[in-house]
DNA sequence: TATTGTTATACTCTATAACTATA
DNA sequence: TATAGTTATAGAGTATAACAATA
């Protein structure tokens, strides 16, 4: 037997509990998780398109619209053709969009913070250093040889 | 904007790609993930019923069913009706399954190794320390109030 | 009647393929 | 012809419901 558990039976499950505890938060909200990983994604920086949209949230380009559909519909998102090439759609948050998106994120972290509070802060700094280095490595470093 | 992201945004896809990662070991073994999951949670402890083992895997009852059929007949588990409740199935690893798990255990264990060799002996400990105390916690306890 | 395990069915999510429009 | 976006279809994975054996 191992001394510990493999790291992906710990992350895996623990994972799926911390999106279970979003969902309350997402649908006070009106948002899916997609929609959501959406608002985040466009608020690093606007896209070009949706393909690259989609792949930066690592999701199928199919997948996204009728997702985009929505949030378009509610004003929480911009889809106008690019002048320069009408196939593209650029694509941006609103005001609204920023507003929703920074409102889900206080409340999800809120939660997240209350997790991280009964740790020793040295702990909890180590922490997040240690699984936001692990979280930039792309899926092929942790894949390995 | 958050001066962090969601620990969900990172831990999530993270455990995808420690799944991915994986793969690989467990398929030289003849593994799917599920029977993994199987061999690990006999490992532990002895189950009485199919529906104990599911529950504590997280699965469905039904999910396991076919996952039990091909570990019995490659000899890696035991399933025997409970002579004392013939309802029953009791469940066992046998030597092979032992050496199975251990084996399929000690390759996904040398990846994750090499991945947590990046960093300092200190942070290390502590990450180890923080995700254990996190994986622990009962999902009500994660989803909050 | 209730429970364990099983099988059959339905549903959800996701990806693949076909289509439209621009280039 | 190639590409962005969309729609329609098919596939995998999962859960729900019905069933057989035992209590």
């Amino acid at each position: 037997m191992a001394d510990r558990p493999d790291l992906a039976a710990m992350i895996s499950p623990l994972g799926r509990a911390l999106i279970e505890a979003e969902l309350p938060v997402l649908r006070e909200h009106g948002l899916s998780m997609w929609a959501y990983s959406v608002l985040l994604a466009l608020g690093a920086r606007p896209l070009r398109t949706q393909a690259a949209l989609a792949e930066s949230i690592r999701a199928d380009k199919t997948r996204i619209i009728g997702v985009l559909d929505d949030l378009q519909r509610r004003g929480l998102i911009e889809r106008t053709p690019d002048p320069g090439d009408r196939r593209a759609r650029l694509l941006s948050l609103t005001e609204e969009g920023r507003r929703v998106r920074d409102s889900a994120q206080a409340g999800i972290q809120r939660n997240e913070e209350r997790l991280l509070g009964r740790f020793p802060a040295d702990d909890r700094r180590a922490f997040l250093r240690v699984l936001r280095a692990l979280a930039d490595l792309p899926p092929e470093e942790i894949a390995g040889p």
